[in-house]
DNA sequence: TATGAATGAGCATTCATTCAT
DNA sequence: CATGAATGAATGCTCATTCAT
């Protein structure tokens, strides 16, 4: 008998090797880099793997899960509903530096080619961090620090970030894109505060 | 210093006779395509660009230079502040369909490769839109329209719509983008209008 | 010498698992592919099959000496020679209508390499044809049918047909090649027939 | 102004200098090697023909044409309808000793891939061979040489000789094609002669 | 005996850019 | 000034075969 493979798992392995080259690299990488770098052959790629897009869409996945993770851990040791709105999003642009360059190829790719999977992925995710901010608002408001309103803002708020990181990745605009979220998160937050 | 102008002048020349190509081709066109498409040969593009990303960028220039100037005469035929922004933004998803999917290879070009060139274009583009935006925020306030402070959210304001559109291009999740946008433009208009 | 009689019925058990699957492919069949479809691995293969020209051969052979079976049969049934020639032709063209698939990618391969197990195969074939054909003329011969030297034509009649076949696959100059090959047999037999 | 250049005739030039490589080669060659062999660059190769086949068809056009020009020489020289037919199939068979080899693989592609262009340039190929050996038959019937009939025979005669020709590449059957052929075509010219 | 994981050679094609004319 | 012919780097993917288990 021939050596047993969860493929499964042989596919997070591979995946888990190439990802610091994909982040260095982006998209342009290629199969033959990546197969180097995860000490296998290029052929042993398409055991696993259907096709480039397949393999970089892996390693995306394990990012965002390794992301998703640390995101909750850092939001439960956070206390007022502003707090949280600000680890939800310093959490991306400030810890999560490498993180940004595959999103960036990541919206790249979505915003040019039409792949199904990528939309759907992007659909998830989103959907997922919107249900993270509804959490968020919803305790500020049970808390009595946010109006009952503020939760109907969760797509404001969200795209109004993801609208600066854009800024600052495509303009000279921002100097400090911490500061300018903190700052514009904080301007969202006064119109939302209870007596404001 | 006569030449300089010819050049320039041939330069634009060359750009508007690429426009509907690059409209129909994307970035994708190839610098055979463009020169044809202009009527001269592949080599004389080189006598009036650096290279391919110089002519495309050109007529984007044009392009938006375009858009620009139909944006001013939207806005002068209206009303309120409220009126303004909605035609701001519904202008470039609803009028300007054409020049979405430039602008989409333009943010995938920028986000991904560094060129200082589109960077600063964007720079200069985005603070142009931001003044206009300021402007209709001020005549709101003027106007008794609007808050005092409202003018300090016109980052959120645009960035939120940025945000929506990348949304709605990236993932399944809106169904109709002008409705989406205004909707999200009235919640945050209700926070910011006088006496709210 | 049981385990060459054992490996020769399991090369023949591989072989006929194998056999839609090559009807369906054609020469492009893969290694995996014929594996799964005899429900072994894929090195097993080569433990019975030196290589994938063996075991398409293989098949081959199979399917060959089932038509050659079916031939026989079908010519039992006949009674003139003329009868006896129509149905040796046609039933190649008309009725093994999946065989001629693999006839001309055989083909293909024996004219491009110059595989010599091929070739001998090839040869052995013909000859086996070549004698039915004999067979034929000489019993047309003995029943006064044809004339005396009727049998030296065997390779006229028989080659005559082939290339037909080859016409009729590489031009479009052949409509309906059964007619046509009945037509030009009808034209050799006049003047083979006895008292033309 | 560029240098201008005759695509047709470069096509040609080009074509001439990669026909030794292709017959060398046969199919399995590659661009870059016919690139090479032309002295020029790969993409130069794509200047001027669309793709691999475009280019191996251009030779095998070359070839061709320079086999009709002689095979019509040799047939002028010829005196009796007889000579004339063992000119027309000897002339491929032992002359043109290196169009054989292409014209096997140009039968192995047209045979396998369904190329339409292929399959119209053998019809026309074929229909122009049918044509010579219409004309030969009607000389020697108009000589007296061949019965009225014999120019219907003209298929059985050519796929004969092609299912001879087929049978020489294939088996190891025919020892002397040459002789194979004569004789064969000797016994149909029998049959067909006048006063047989 | 059976397996299937691993392999890597092999190849057509595109296209921005150059530069001789 | 204008040209367009020439270029060649760059890359994803297939699949027959091997061999460790």
């Amino acid at each position: 008998m021939a050596k047993i493979v969860d493929k499964n798992s042989k596919r997070k392995e591979i995946a888990i090797k190439c990802k610091k080259l994909l982040l260095e690299k982006g998209m342009r990488v290629t199969i033959s880099e990546l197969a180097k770098s995860a000490g296998i052959g290029k052929g042993t790629i398409y055991e696993y793997f259907k096709n480039k897009e397949d393999i970089v869409f892996e390693i995306l996945n394990l990012l965002i899960d390794e992301f998703n993770k640390e995101l909750l851990n850092k939001l439960k040791k956070t206390n007022t509903s502003f707090e949280k709105l600000l680890v939800f999003f310093e959490f991306f642009y400030k810890d999560y530096f490498e993180l940004q360059k595959i999103y960036k190829e990541f919206l790249a790719i979505t915003l040019t080619s039409s792949n199904k999977e990528m939309k759907d992925y992007a659909t998830k995710s989103k959907s997922y961090y919107y249900e993270i901010l509804e959490n968020i608002l919803n305790e500020g408001i049970k808390n009595k620090e946010l109006k009952k309103k503020a939760v109907k803002y969760k797509k404001v708020i969200y795209n109004m970030c993801e609208g600066l990181f854009i800024e600052s990745e495509v303009t000279n605009l921002i100097k400090n894109r911490e500061k300018e979220v903190k700052k514009n998160i904080e301007l969202i937050y006064k119109l939302l505060k209870k007596d404001s």
